[in-house]
DNA sequence: CCTCCGACCGAACGATTGTTCGGACTGCGC
DNA sequence: GCGCAGTCCGAACAATCGTTCGGTCGGAGG
């Protein structure tokens, strides 16, 4: 239990300083130093610092996609899940902007063994939004043009998330909707034109 | 004239070898190794990795502004203006995929009094993109939605652009369209619904 | 011919990096 | 008491970093 909470402890401090200061300006000595541990005693308990770099990035993405989860067990139609999708996207982009950009830059350094399991979770991720689109699309269109919407929308979502804009918990809530109905329904559509519930 | 040359030549090295490695995994002695040029050599044409980045940074938003001012020169509705802007920017990532890079991921390490300088040619390409929107908005948006707008197209456009999809002058010429279409009518309208000349 | 200057380089500087090694301290079984 | 295993650290390792210094070389001006 002892040894858990440390090893809690020591991806807290890798998260953080990786948030600060990015992966690479990151320093071993730093995240020790946060850690409370001296440099050799944190390389006890770590491999490396690719390892340290894997931790943060799967952790990162399971909380991405544990939030998309359970956000989208409330939404019933297809354009709540959208919603949902929106909403939660913007949200760990701004509450985790460091983490969207390293998961988004820096994971294909990774050696290879591990960036196989983190390509897997971003492909899952990818695959949601997909379905989402799927399931909204009115008229059938391919699953190549499917996945050109999907990357557009996610890209559409990155570039806000990670522009350094306004970011709280506010902002996700009211810029979600302006984005959705800004995809769906096209930027000449009057904002009057369409309500919900 | 040689040393013109000789100055072009760094700059197309640091150019490549920052977009290969990121700006901070960027050793100046592989950019001298690029450029044909001793270490010390270098450092006779440039006073340091920071003017190396600035001169970058600042060549690659000029090709990128002076690329839009010619493409836009040609368009006469807002409608063409804003396929024109969405073509330019493809094609800029398409072909000037380092460059992009390097402008989304390292501007904001630049040391304070040349970000400054950097930041203003980002803000007028800002600029530019919400012109054509204001111009194409039909009923009146606040500038901050219009902004918010502008973002969310830029940050689309990025996305694409930078995603490792395909490549080439063929695709932002087709791709182009699209991406205009999903932009104005929104996901949902019918590829159909609308068409052009 | 001498001098000066710009182009250019080899070698080193000090700092920092990720990583490792040998050991010191503690608590537990015996 | 002894020994063992785990936890943790000081100190050093080699490598690499950005930068600087002292110099060589060739050509132009006098």
């Amino acid at each position: 239990m002892a040894i858990e909470h440390r090893y809690a402890g020591i991806l807290e401090a890798a998260r953080d300083v990786f948030a600060r200061r990015g992966f690479h300006q990151a320093s071993i000595r730093e995240i020790a130093r946060t850690a409370d541990l001296s440099l050799a005693g944190l390389y006890h308990y770590v491999r490396g610092k690719d390892e340290l770099l894997f931790l943060v990035l799967d952790n990162a993405l399971d909380t991405l996609l544990g939030a998309l989860d359970q956000s989208r067990r409330t939404a019933r139609t297809p354009e709540m899940k959208l919603l949902a999708l929106i909403q939660t996207h913007l949200d760990f982009g701004f509450h985790h902007a460091a983490e969207l950009k390293i998961i988004n830059r820096d994971y294909d350094l990774l050696p290879e063994p591990r960036r196989a399991e983190i390509a897997a979770k971003r492909g899952e991720y990818l695959q949601q939004g997909l379905a989402v689109l799927r399931e909204l699309d009115p008229n059938g269109r391919s699953g190549d043009e499917l996945l050109s919407a999907t990357n557009l929308l996610l890209g559409m979502l990155n570039g806000i998330a990670t522009r350094p804009f306004l970011r709280s918990r506010e902002d996700a809530r009211t810029l979600a909707p302006k984005v959705g109905a800004l995809f769906l329904y096209g930027f000449l559509e009057p904002a009057e034109a369409h309500h919900d519930s």
